[in-house]
DNA sequence: CTGAAAGCGCTTACAG
DNA sequence: CTGAAAGCGCTTACAG
């Protein structure tokens, strides 16, 4: 393998030279540009990545971090920025933690130990920045959650507007005259003083608002059941939900894997959606438009949060230009999950 | 942030020695090794990766790369492999391309960057390997598909056996009373002289052996439909494959994902499953126990791919043993979606 | 069992 | 514009 030796020998130059060239430095002759630039093409030559890190002392890695287990919208928004990653010329570091672990603790371990150019987290849940974070001195991006109010120095945030999305999902069942309407999903316990603390959470505090606001009537303990994001997750607490509370005519799942397994759940109990039951769910999952039904739902745009996330991330790695927090446009998807209440 | 030559100093020793107790070797006095490692401990150090990959000119980094994009099987077995990796104290490099895009290319040049000490392949399409995996002088597994016929040097492989699976769901459909069944899903142009070359491929040459032995009639021009491993896929080949061949009872669709966009084309086409028509996927994803109705097919052991192809991979790197090809065993599901035929 | 020293392949002040 | 040289943080023959 050819290393900047070879190339210096081969070009008549020095090393210095030569890595003048590689680095793209304007004080290099354009004959020495030229010259080395062949040889480089010639011998296919590559400069060594750990090399390059150790003498610059930063990596040339991003590293990603996706909190929650078998979550399909975490798994194509980790695509999508893998590949936005990769479009750039740089390479991603990925760790799978679970939806329960502390993923700035885990960023921390990481950054000492392989001191990742920049950090892309994909999924979050804010107390553990507010713990932590600032031990982090490694540009960052949140991708799904908004940051905003955390105000950390290094960290900008991608997001949908969830609590906005989550008053749209309510009001529209509210349109269409349902009264009684059930929440399904998230962690209760990861509120504190009553206010949600990660992206999720805030879908179910916007869709409370615009109850509040309509005049309907919530009771937690009634009307709302918590679990994982997962399948499995929305069958066994659609069934608990709606053994318990039979009365609701309209379901709000906070994501569509969530909403996939209450139609499960309702199918088992006898229950058809939209006939017996409407059901919302939340992100846009590719499975949501091919359910029996097709579920309505939330679509966020992960195309445009993954890519508008790592060129944040990349220009303030190279520019240290000051964090964004911005809201990306969701849409909303009517499917056939939804229908008026029976009489 | 502490490097060997602050711990050396702070111990009292050379930095030499520090190494090799940081190495675990066995030449270093109890006294050393116990005194280095408080003063590890204390400082909370860890070496320097860049460092270490230049020295051993060997990155401690394992490289996967991913074939297919949205594919929710390759996305949990991906999500197990890092998960593995991670829990044997090494770190994983993840690599998106596209189903279409040759993965040993990607390879060939990700080594030449990145120098990982090892290469995970998850999906695989056989040409490519044979093409020019002898350019990558690394160890390497490839998980769900079979390399044994390839013979490559350094090439392990771990897989369910596809073929038998395939011939598998066949009995099945047979034994239920299907004589006329289609298949969805792959791509016939992957084959040369008439052999699948990739493992979905070898699916279909199970069922088609199970076929033929059973003296069932097969036409590729009018029972067989392929497609990429997507829903939507699944749904536009089945809708044509139905249009086409209507008096089909049973279908095979070689991965749950096909199999999902065509439960949503039957119900278009006002067929109900298992009433109407039966279906059979393959792979054992989360959704495929959470369809309506709940979904016959063949089970991969995701997590006995994950843990055995990251374990030999990692012993391979150590010791140079010889590669191993090896099936894992698969299930069957039952589920909801397969029926005798109407009369 | 331990230390002194070379060197992995780069980058970057420094000097000219 | 270019080169000579130092040094990033490790590992490992070599010598004792």
């Amino acid at each position: 393998m050819a290393t900047i030796r070879d190339i210096a020998r081969m070009s008549g130059y020095s090393t210095g030279t030569v890595s003048r060239v590689i680095n793209h430095r304007a004080d290099v002759s354009e004959e020495a540009r030229r010259k080395i630039e062949d040889i480089i093409r010639e011998q296919n030559y590559q400069p060594n990545t750990s090399a390059r890190t150790l003498r610059r002392s930063a990596s040339s890695e991003i590293s990603i971090i996706v909190r929650g287990n078998d979550n399909t919208f975490l798994h194509s928004l980790l695509e999508k920025v893998q590949i936005c990653i990769r479009e750039n010329g740089e390479n991603a570091n990925v760790q799978f933690i679970r939806e329960t672990d502390d993923e700035v603790a885990v960023a921390v371990e990481l950054v000492q130990n392989l001191r990742p150019k920049g950090l892309v987290f994909l999924g979050g849940s804010i107390p553990s920045f507010r713990k932590e974070f600032s031990k982090i001195d490694v540009p960052s991006v949140l991708v799904s959650a908004s940051a905003e109010r955390l105000g950390c120095e290094g960290l900008s945030s991608f997001s949908t507007d969830d609590e906005e999305a989550g008053a749209a999902v309510m009001r529209m069942l509210l349109s269409r005259g349902h009264r009684r309407i059930g929440i399904l999903g998230g962690y209760r316990e990861s509120s504190h003083d009553g206010l949600p603390e990660d992206g999720p959470a805030f879908r179910i505090w916007g869709a409370l608002r615009e109850l509040r606001e309509s005049g309907v009537s919530f009771d937690f303990g009634r009307d709302y059941e918590g679990c994982s994001f997962s399948a499995e997750g929305g069958y066994q607490s659609a069934k608990r939900l709606l053994c318990r509370t039979p009365d609701l005519t309209g379901i709000f799942a906070i994501s569509d894997t969530i909403a996939i397994g209450a139609i499960r759940a309702f199918s088992d109990l006898g229950l058809r959606v939209p006939e017996d039951i409407s059901l919302v769910g939340f992100d846009g999952i590719a499975y949501a438009q091919y359910c029996v039904p097709r579920l309505a739902t939330i679509r966020q745009d992960t195309e445009a949060l993954a890519r508008k996330s790592v060129e944040d991330l990349l220009m303030r790695i190279i520019y240290d230009r000051p964090t964004v927090h911005e809201k990306v446009p969701y849409q909303f998807v009517n499917g056939e999950s939804v229908a008026r209440p029976r009489e």
